[in-house]
Parts: structure tokens; sequence; C-alpha cells
DNA sequence: TACTATACGGAGCGTAGGTTCCGGATCAAG
DNA sequence: CTTGATCCGGAACCTACGCTCCGTATAGTA
């Protein structure tokens, strides 16, 4: 057993250990890559049911894998989150970019938002991360979610510009506005979740 | 780094545990009061600054109080953060209120959403109660709730009256911009924190 | 001052869950 | 098919943290 009281050992922290570095150079196994994106597949699943504290057992049970597997593909809970994060990011990137294309400014800034929302409704890390834009981030996100603001900016300019937004509103209120819509919409305020058009 | 997620239930949970129950009928000894309000104190303030993740050691700690002593006079962890919840909820209501009394209802409603939003900046248990106004809530909160909905009712519905707000708007609306907003808040989008007066 | 009910501190217990380890399976190159 | 490199599963390990226990100290009272 373990000694009773611990005499408060510095405890070694995380390290990112040695796993995760024999990626990078050879490709993965045909198994290794499939069970990676069971694995992904899962997490996101779970992560959006059950909030950031799912076990990681949980996500391996589900994944119909070993926790070690898990720990292979990804070094820690929170480098498996990230990746997660990162992966749905980049697909908010794209839709609000393909909206750029429409015609109407004001409807593809409104459809965006509506679009966010929908998906952001019970994905706590989502709006996490958007809330979080501002201050510290991992690299590999951070770069993201730069473009992702590029983007939404964008998108709120040419809105403005055809009038269909005031012009007061800046890239920052519509940021806080947006997470906190996120965070307000997944606890079940649906009447919150629908913008409200032509106001703000 | 602090665990990404969080507390631990144990596995026998809930039973109110014999601990609270000597209190009710004698009042207390005036070092217990004394040391009952400074646990309060101390544990509003760790909350704010680190998450309803904080050990309870650490709110023992802060308070210059052993852990023992935190627990005669709370439980639970659970409860005494519920304790401090129903301290911020009596006062925003006091302040709802006070508000009532204003001569201009736009001033008001507005006026009262700005302190909100202040009170709640790094107060996430506040944030999370508010937005789980509509759910499960312990029933001594949930009273409390209820009034402060009321009053929140009562200021919106004298501000739309007098066309300082738009008829479209309801309290569940209302409920969860706010909640939304209070956790962006905290989050450090001070830009978002000032309520666009007139629109919405 | 003496006595008792209360309250106090903080060591220790028990558990949950993140992370590591390693013997056995699988893949894929020859 | 053989063989070495990879990968797999999941038991074991270890720490953090909620909570309890109990010997000691203090408030209140006579």
């Amino acid at each position: 057993m373990v000694p009773v009281v611990n005499p408060q050992v510095p405890m070694t922290p995380a390290e990112p250990g040695p796993r995760a570095a024999d990626r990078r150079s050879r490709p993965l196994r045909a198994d290794a890559r499939r069970n990676r994106e069971r694995v992904l597949e899962a997490a996101e699943l779970v992560l959006a049911s059950e909030g950031m504290s799912v076990p990681i057992d949980e996500v391996a049970r589900r994944a119909g894998v070993g926790v070690g597997t898990v720990y292979r593909q990804f070094p820690t809970k929170e480098a498996l989150f990230e990746a997660i994060l990162l992966r749905r990011l980049e697909r908010l990137l794209e839709e609000a970019r393909s909206r750029g294309a429409a015609a109407d400014p004001g409807e593809a800034f409104f459809g965006f938002l509506e679009h966010l929302v929908e998906v952001a409704t019970s994905k706590r890390d989502l709006a996490d991360a958007l809330s979080r834009a501002g201050i510290d981030i991992e690299a590999s996100v951070s770069s993201v979610i730069q473009e992702l603001a590029g983007a939404l900016e964008e998108l709120l300019g040419r809105a403005q510009r055809s009038g269909a937004v005031r012009d007061d509103v800046g890239t920052p209120e519509l940021f806080g506005l947006v997470a906190g819509t996120c965070m307000a919409a997944e606890r079940r305020f649906p009447a919150a979740c629908t913008p409200q058009r032509s106001a703000r």
C-alpha cells in the first residue's frame, strides 16, 4: 500500500512522455489509424453528452478499445480533448468560409450564427474554446481560432455594410455574445438560441 | 496544471451526515460563529478566483482554519458552495428590488443588468446557477431564484411598457442571455459586458 | 476557579481516475 | 510462412481530494 501520508512529494507533472514521440516519422499502421479514428469519434460523442469530466476509461469503453490505446494516440486526456476541439473548429471555419460566398450578407451572417449555436449546443468544450479566444491557447488551436475570427469578422463586416446589422458592434462583442449564448444554449434555453434578426 | 476536471464524489455520498445535525437548536458558540463567517468569506474569494474545483483544504487554509471546522459548518463541499450561492443571490435580489423604485424604468432595467454582469464577472458559480434556473436546484436556492426571476420580470416589464426595450423579449431569453453573458464576461471580454442600450 | 459542552485542527482513510507497463496479438515486409 | 516491428488490452500504480475521527483547547457557566 501507499504510505498513508505523503511528505509532499514534488510529483513529476504531465511531461509529454516518450509515448507520443514515436509518431511523426513513420505512417501509422492500418489498425492504429482505424483505432485513432474510433477514439476521436467516440470521444467527441461522450464529451458532448457528459462534459469534460468523462473518465478516459469511459471513452475507451465506448470506442471499444483499451485505455492503453487511447493513451498511445493522445499522450494526455487534455491532448485528446484538444484534438477534438481542433477538428470541430476546422469544420466550423469551413462552414464560415463557404457562407462567405452567399449572396445576401445578412443571411450569411445570421445563418452562420444559427449554425454555430446549433452545433455548439451541448458541446461545452467548443464554447469554452471560443470564450477563451483572447487568452491562452495552444498554438495549434490558436491559429485556427485566429482564422475563424477572421472569417467571422468578414461575415460581420459584409452584413454591416449591407445594413443588416448595426455598426456599433465589433468582433469582440460578437465573440463574447456568441460564446455566452453557446454556453447558455447548452443549459436548455432554447428560446435564447434563435437570434433576433435585425437587432444587434 | 489543474486537473482538467473534476470533483470527486465519494462512494457513499449525499447522506447529510450527523455532523450538521448538531446545529439547529442551540445558538452557535462565539468562536464557531466567527469561524463560520471566515470560512464563507474565504470560500467566496477562492471560489471566484479558482473556480468550483478548489480543494476544501485550500478554502480552509485561506480561512486560517482546519478542514474539520469547515466540515462542521458545512457537511459537504456542495453545501458550502450552495451557502455561498444563496448569499450572493440574496444580495442580488435586494439590488433588483431597490432598483425597482427608480424613476426611469429603462435606466432601472439596464442598470441592473450592468450591476449583474459586474458582480458575475469571475464568479463561475453564479452564472452556473443562473443558467440552471429552469432545471434542477435545491429548494432553498430555488425559491430565491424564483423571486429573482420575478423581480427581473418586473424590471423588464416596466422597461418595455416605457418603450425602452422591445416587446418581443421574454424572461427566458433574458435569463439565457444574461447567464451567457456572465459566463462570457468572466472570460475577459470586457467589451461584451456593456449592454448596448436600446436594442433588445 | 472548576467543570462541561462545544469547537478546533489536522492526521489519516478510502476512492476515483489519470497514466504507465508489459505480455500477448497483429500487421506487413521478405 | 517467418520474423521483427508495431500495436493492443487492461491490470496495476499513484496522486489528489472529499470526508471522518479523535485528542486537545476554549467558551460559557456556576
